[in-house]
DNA sequence: GCGGTTCTGTGCAAGAGTGCACGGTAAGCG
DNA sequence: CGCTTACCGTGCACTCTTGCACAGAACCGC
């Protein structure tokens, strides 16, 4: 049963009963309309209208023809409705893609965006390995580092993420408190492999530290935020987060090049669609009240 | 929602994920599949694919899509299957027409053609009106008379009816038994009005005695023959009928223009079909028996 | 009875849709 | 790392569908 428009043609032709009323409701000429009834009739084998002066009779075969495409008709209206609908309304699902460390930062945003439309059903992906828009894995993705899209993503700056150089307190008191680079030496650090993380300052603290002097490695930053705390070494950490914790001493001044510069991505195509909009203008106000650099 | 070829080529990519399995699947090249894809989501305003190297990944509207076509291809390839079974397959209705007086002879015919075929439903139709064939109003036309009909009809002989020209014993006994037209005159007849029954025998009686002879006219048959039979007049009744009846007496030997040939019509559309080949074979195989000429 | 109207049916020309070819990209594999 | 494979995307030439015009047939109302 293929060329699924002869079936149309057919039924409009069955519903109306003539063909002139069927070519003008398909807008086609009517001679259009015979040709895809004497088609469908050779392919199908059996007559489905009886010919006359008048119009179009469906025999048995057409009217069964009849309740079936009526059906489907039916079927494809609702369903365009639904398409059509579901670019204007926002719902169904939102998926989120983020780095790790802000996802606690995200969640209050996406709960209030769950409250504010009810039929989305949100979801926060948070893993190490990086989700691809364009295979529809995630609706927006939240990221830093290096701007290295795909074409067909569009992206846009969110926040800077200011992170800063801490030990804990009882660190210092065992150790003593750096006040340059030049006194790093027989410091402890913590920090993460370069190979899963591509951060500006664990960049930088690679750069100025000997590798033996990283004592402490993990690939998860909740890890290393933790170590620095439990007094494991020196190491960085996201300046809000440390701001939390009054046990916390800044090594250094902050400084412009450790900051992460956190970017929107999201897909051309899922882009313009209001659900994403509405998500994305929701994340921006969020984010205005982020204190991210204390 | 128009193009419904667009919605199944959808379907086809929505199902098997890449734009050249649907190719091969729908038989077109697969450059046909990308703009019907690209027309239909121009149409809808909504991207129903995620697009990338690896494929067409659904959106959730593509989805959407999937699961309404997926249900109406379901449909149409059942339709399809019925339809062509249809042709072949001897069930539904069979609706039979035929001129009033021989429909007693008809019923056993009808009703053993329902009991060999146990899923057709069968109708006799008998009204004064003549039943259009190509307006699908009727299957088979049993009919008489001079054979004047559309094209598109195929029609065929099927048995030869013979009238007699009948008087009930009580009117011979009290009116005289005419041995010739020529003894006619001073008779009582019997006939139908030539507006509503252009049968040979009537117009033949009409011809050759008074208007005023006619001292009973109706347009119901039977009427007519319990009008001899009950001894109103001379008049023309189906021999084989008449043949049942011992009180009535023949008034002159049976001539041939006086009979009537009757004509099994189909529709050149319905002749094909299974359902009407076998009740005409049915049909003729049961007049075999019929002894209509006595 | 006879134009007027409303249908269907068909040859012919124009145009939309299709196939083909080639180019480009991403993923898998040894 | 380079080769192979399997995709997608697009310009161009062509085929096939479509639209148009006209013919024919049936029915309706005056």
């Amino acid at each position: 049963m293929d060329n699924w428009d002869e079936i149309r043609t057919a039924f409009q032709v069955a519903r109306l009963g003539t063909v002139s009323g069927a070519a003008d409701v398909l807008g086609v000429h009517h001679a259009t309309v015979i040709r895809h009834i004497d088609a469908l009739e050779k392919r199908l084998g059996t007559k489905l209208f009886q010919r006359h002066a008048r119009g179009y009779t469906p025999t048995e075969a057409g009217q069964d023809l009849l309740s079936v495409a009526q059906a489907t008709d039916d079927q494809f209206i609702q369903l365009a409705g639904r398409i059509k609908g579901r670019g204007e309304s926002v719902s169904g699902e939102l998926i989120v893609t983020s780095i790790a460390g802000i996802a606690d930062l995200l969640t209050p945003v996406m709960i209030s965006f769950q409250d504010k439309w009810p039929e989305v059903r949100v979801r926060l992906l948070t893993d190490m390995r990086i989700f691809r828009l364009d295979y529809g894995e995630a609706h927006v993705a939240i990221r830093a580092g290096v701007a290295q899209e795909e074409q067909d993503n569009v992206v846009q700056p969110l926040v800077r993420l200011r992170a800063g150089l801490y030990a804990a307190r009882s660190y210092v008191d065992r150790f003593g408190h750096p006040r340059s680079e030049a006194e790093f030496e027989g410091h402890r650090f913590v920090s993460a492999d370069l190979a899963t993380n591509r951060a500006p300052f664990h960049r930088w603290l690679r750069s100025v530290v000997q590798p033996e002097q990283i004592v402490y490695a993990a690939t998860e930053p909740a890890a290393l935020e933790q170590a620095v705390v439990d007094g494991a070494g020196i190491g960085f950490m996201l300046a809000f987060r440390a701001a939390e914790n009054p046990d916390l001493i800044e090594i250094l001044p902050p400084r412009e090049d450790w900051d992460s510069l956190l970017r929107l991505v999201t897909h051309v195509d899922l882009h313009r669609t209001r659900k994403v909009q509405a998500f994305v203008a929701h994340l921006k106000e969020a984010a205005k009240d982020w204190k991210l650099c204390r």
